[in-house]
DNA sequence: AATCTTTCCTGCCGGC
DNA sequence: TGCCGGCAGGAAAGAT
């Protein structure tokens, strides 16, 4: 799945060849995305001039005059820019074809991503507007998790892939993250405590950040935005690493299941 | 063939 | 009693 880093990657790998350019329409193969692709989309988008891409947590914002093209990339999408005239394959839902002779095209097998449009500001749609802040900039600090998690009983790493709470920490960078921070998974998030807090949210900042100096950390369906295949495995500390030693004092991870989802951590570290 | 993946939605629960 | 936030489980599709 494209976590944040695999998102703010292709952020940047898709602006050097949208900014700036005209759109003179798009292509829908299969509009069955998690939400069904606006039916008129070609027609709204065309003429128009992209002005800048943005991203608010795992959705990317094709800044347009006027108007918004809202893409998530779901569990396995992933966007690439080719030349107009590039045959689509099986998976490949949706082009936007730009005045310069390419096109950005959309392959999602699973088809859990989505293509929306917002007219007005896109950070007041329903689905941007409640979502907490970013990791990567100042707005996430340790009070603002203290604060939020006050009355949640629930574990400190079903809390943290809340996107409420704070934005593009999914199951990877949850257990990466409380690894650092020496925070064990099950404690329940109103017992963690402001230094605690403090601690986490300088350790999700400092693993999203050497993923995204990576280039992403990887998902083998996963391609960059120019279609050069594929981001390579990063060394993860926990994730993935049952019953292997600890990269700090060598006891051996332990997986457990938390809410049908695998946590991986270190019994002796993570307190 | 069960498992794995993200996120939103539904329905239930306890507290007030 | 009704409302509210929190929480668990379910659903979507495809690869393996």
């Amino acid at each position: 799945m494209p976590e944040l880093p695999e998102v703010e990657t292709t952020r940047r790998g898709i602006a050097a060849h949208l900014v700036g350019r005209r759109i003179e329409g798009a292509v829908v193969r299969n509009a069955a995305l998690r939400w069904r692709i606006p039916p008129h989309l070609g027609r709204m988008v065309r003429g128009l001039v992209v002005r800048d891409i943005e991203r608010r947590g795992k959705y990317l914002l094709v800044r347009c005059e006027p108007g918004t093209l809202i893409l998530h990339l779901g569990m396995s999408g992933s966007l690439r820019v080719l030349p107009v005239g590039t045959p689509a394959e099986k998976h490949d839902h949706f082009d936007l074809i730009l005045d310069s002779g390419m096109l950005m095209r959309l392959r999602d097998p699973r088809r859990f991503g989505a293509v929306l449009w917002e007219a007005g500001d896109p950070l007041k749609h329903p689905l941007l507007r409640d979502l907490g802040p970013e990791p990567l900039t100042g707005a996430l600090t340790g009070k603002w998790l203290f604060r939020q998690t006050r009355n949640r009983s629930a574990a400190i790493k079903q809390v943290l892939m809340d996107g409420h709470l704070v934005v593009g920490v999914g199951n990877i960078y949850a257990n990466e993250a409380l690894f650092r921070a020496g925070i064990n998974p099950k404690t329940p998030a109103r017992r963690v405590g402001l230094s605690r807090y403090e601690q986490l949210a300088e350790a999700i900042r400092r693993t999203l950040r050497a993923a995204i100096r990576a280039g992403g950390s990887s998902l083998r369906d996963f391609v960059k935005s120019d279609g050069t295949p594929g981001y390579f495995q990063q060394q993860y500390q926990v994730y993935e690493r049952a019953g292997e030693p600890c990269l700090r004092c060598g006891t051996p991870i332990r997986r457990i299941r938390q809410g049908q989802r695998s946590t991986f951590y270190c019994p002796r570290c993570q307190k």
